[in-house]
DNA sequence: GAGCAATATGCCTTGACGAGTATATACCCC
DNA sequence: GGGGTATATACTCGTCAAGGCATATTGCTC
């Protein structure tokens, strides 16, 4: 039952766009874009307990977002660029598509009053 | 704001960034990216369940990413590309920060040949 | 080396989500 | 209106990830 499994023990490889769906990591990258920050740093400035900030790092760590470099007891974590890369990438599709439609949006503004909001539910055609 | 629904409701929207981290839903929206589609046609494009897809397309159209038109007993999905400028945004400061360091890195990458100084406890490789 | 500080990890619980199956609803054509 | 097609929804189950708590590990200082 104890099964020690080797330290490469899950490939489960999250896709970048898993890692960022989640807020507190999402918030541990912007806070890293000013500087680098050690635990007790995200600790206090995320309001988080400090076992859930070491494991939101391994996370992100483990899918190259940032990387860590030691100081004395600290662990100063700092950015990387590659997989947030990846997730701009994907979304160059998309800006083509919304730059080409939002002329016609814009257009269709001036007719219509307002847009509704996008967050929420919205009011479809519902059978 | 404008929402016609109360708060307690709105709370369980979940982010975009959430909803597009489910890879089928991915899958969806980059098809949609050449035209509108039926559920007929994703589900065989996408080898999913019917009622897999329409539950994805449910959640894609309640956070604003999608919206459908009917047309006798089908419905006909689009895009709509709100939601995902919206992540798009949120990338900006990173872009800043990438095009800084990638010049860094390049240059780094000149000089050593490779050197982690952190104890590489994995290799993250990028797919 | 003892004790303390900073961080990592293991175990457990809980809640959320995706898929499958069955069923309901809506629309067409005869 | 009956039957078939297309899509939506309800319910259930299994999985998985996030957080809390306790503990292990590492490195400093004296």
């Amino acid at each position: 039952m104890t099964s020690i499994y080797p330290d490469a023990y899950i490939q489960s490889v999250e896709s970048s766009f898993a890692i960022i769906a989640e807020p507190h990591r999402r918030a541990i990258l912007s806070l890293l874009l000013s500087s680098e920050r050690s635990v007790g740093d995200l600790e206090r400035e995320l309001q988080l307990s400090q076992p859930s900030v070491s494991k939101h790092l391994r996370v992100l760590r483990d899918a190259g977002f940032v990387e860590s470099r030691i100081e004395a007891q600290r662990r100063l974590y700092r950015l990387r660029p590659e997989p947030l890369m990846e997730v701009d990438e994907w979304l160059i599709p998309f800006r083509r598509f919304w730059s080409k439609h939002l002329d016609a949006l814009e257009q269709h503004l001036d007719k219509m009053d307002k847009v509704p909001p996008v967050k929420g539910r919205k009011k479809h055609e519902q059978p």
